[in-house]
DNA sequence: TTGTATGCGTTATCAT
DNA sequence: ATGATAACGCATACAA
């Protein structure tokens, strides 16, 4: 019998079991309490079918075992990745996840970060480019691959050293005329980064390259330009491109095909993410490879973590090269 | 000046306009109030930046704006797309998405619905293929591409159809000797009807065919072990295949080049789907297409309508073929 | 060790 | 139209 005609609650267990609410509370708590209540108790719980409201719950102890997260989309399988690791390892922990796409709108950024307030959950893991994102005072907020600065720990993979990387791979390779491609807000600096770690590397082994370096906005067409530009008497000036993305890379390699120029033996290509078909197969081109894994684990462990002491202002992961087809070796 | 060191709650907003806690309750949610007491209201709300307790509105409305949506994982592009489209009727209106990864595992499954019942969502999206699946009693479940009875909607592509049509569109191909691949639980009985709408296709056409039927821990090889046997003076004895897939017909074209079978001249494939590489660009293959953007916005109408009778039991939407380069049309 | 009572922040009912 | 007050379901301090 229960009250109303909605869910069994707390007190309608106490009353089928005979015992007074808290002692229910402890119960479902995992609160020592006499043996013969205890088992009372949880025979009224099997019996009525018995669930806590987690609302009632999270009211009461303001915590609400939810994470919110924060992408652009989830169509780039480079972003569902991160997600899906980052997913793991909130249910590894109990905590359930709310998920916010932005399409790197910096409205609909700052509206979600809203929203995960309102909601109540525990912290924020956000991969947002917004740099006047307002953060949240109250509740934890991890960013993914942009650093907002001391106070906000940010979580990244060690951009400038796949830039150079890169670059050394592809030296490594045989190249000896180098690119750049790169398309993307100018204010996000990670990306940044990885040029910069290209042309130290460039400049460090003494190999010539070229940067072609756009917006968001651009159309995709301006890097065909770019190429036929650099194309002359049937072969291109350079013979190894490092793409900002593995997206980009997969793109630069089809207009390649339908210029006739073979990949890799005429130019090699090296992009940035070490995303696989279907998440699990080959991978798109020869690229470096984000540790998606590792990250998704620091995110969450930082966001958890109460102890301000303990949460580095930035966490910065190694990366590797990784062949896709698009390199010799 | 507030309660306590937590938020701002009502009671704060009323005290610093000057009204009763109801007053603000209206104002906030867009109740006709007295203007005066409107602005008072307002300018409080600004001042100590309020933001209502999502919690504390569910424990009394016992309505939470969020759907749970479970599916196997956000690495296969396709479920990843799904999820991307649902999420986006969502917020249209007005409401969260509390996400779940299965990895198809039935216990997993089962703890979902579970969490979500607890967690009070309004509603369930659920892709999962366990027979024995319980769905909540209190809380609306749509699934997709599983038919549960008719008691819990089910949004699926028109399965059969599609497979008639790959059929169809090899033979307009010039196919003339097909074969059908398949590889997943038997339990799951939608794609069964990819297949017969292909045996359907096949016999209708007057056209021969082979078929191969694995379960989801027969390893790919036995997929190449079928291929070698019938790979007779140096070609196949099929020249199209329908891959059950994108993800298969995928792997399918990669042991053809291994075998130096050319596709499409040698032989043509499709697969089912129609996922695209980096969800925007060229799909991976020649495929039928789901209406992944239609299925979304089934599953998010239905999930929220009230009235069950506006709910059908099975809504069937149409496929369509695209090209992708792995057959000749 | 068990039971009782209060409050978390809202909504909604009911007098005013 | 506005304001006081009682739930919503649970946790917990406190009393027994």
């Amino acid at each position: 019998m229960q009250t109303g005609n909605g869910n069994p609650t707390m007190k309608d267990v106490a009353r089928e079991a005979g015992v007074a609410l808290g002692t229910v509370s402890k119960v479902v708590n995992g609160i020592p309490v006499g043996e013969p209540y205890k088992e009372k108790v949880e025979a009224a719980v099997k019996k009525l079918n018995y669930r806590v409201n987690n609302y009632a719950k999270g009211l009461k102890s303001s915590q609400t075992y939810i994470i919110q997260v924060i992408v652009p989309n989830l169509v780039n399988p480079f972003f569902a990745t991160l997600v899906h690791y980052i997913y793991r390892e909130l249910a590894r922990r109990g905590y359930k996840m709310l998920l916010g796409e932005t399409d790197s709108d910096p409205e609909m950024e700052q509206e979600s970060v809203f929203l995960a307030e309102q909601q109540k959950v525990d912290g924020i893991i956000c991969l947002s480019y917004n740099p006047k994102l307002q953060a949240p005072e109250k509740v934890p907020l991890i960013s993914i691959d942009r650093y907002f600065g001391a106070r906000i720990p940010c979580v990244s993979c060690d951009n400038y050293g796949g830039g150079r990387l890169a670059a050394e791979m592809l030296v490594e390779n045989g190249c000896r005329n180098l690119a750049f491609l790169r398309i993307g807000s100018s204010l996000t600096n990670e990306p940044n980064k990885r040029k910069d770690g290209f042309v130290n590397g460039c400049e460090g082994l003494g190999v010539p390259y070229t940067m072609k370096i756009v917006d968001d906005y651009t159309p995709y067409a301006e890097f065909e330009k770019f190429l036929q530009e650099h194309y002359h008497g049937g072969k291109l000036d350079f013979d190894g491109i490092f793409c900002v993305t593995d997206s980009l890379a997969y793109q630069i390699v089809g207009t390649l095909k339908e210029m006739k120029v073979r990949v890799p033996e005429d130019v090699q290509v090296i992009g940035f993410d070490g995303i696989r078909q279907f998440g699990d197969m080959d991978y798109f081109c020869s690229t470096i490879v984000q540790p998606v894994e590792e990250m998704a684990e620091q995110c969450v462990q930082m966001v958890l973590e109460k102890d301000a002491a303990k949460k580095p202002a930035l966490v910065c992961l190694p990366v590797r090269y990784a062949k896709g087809g698009t390199t010799r070796v």
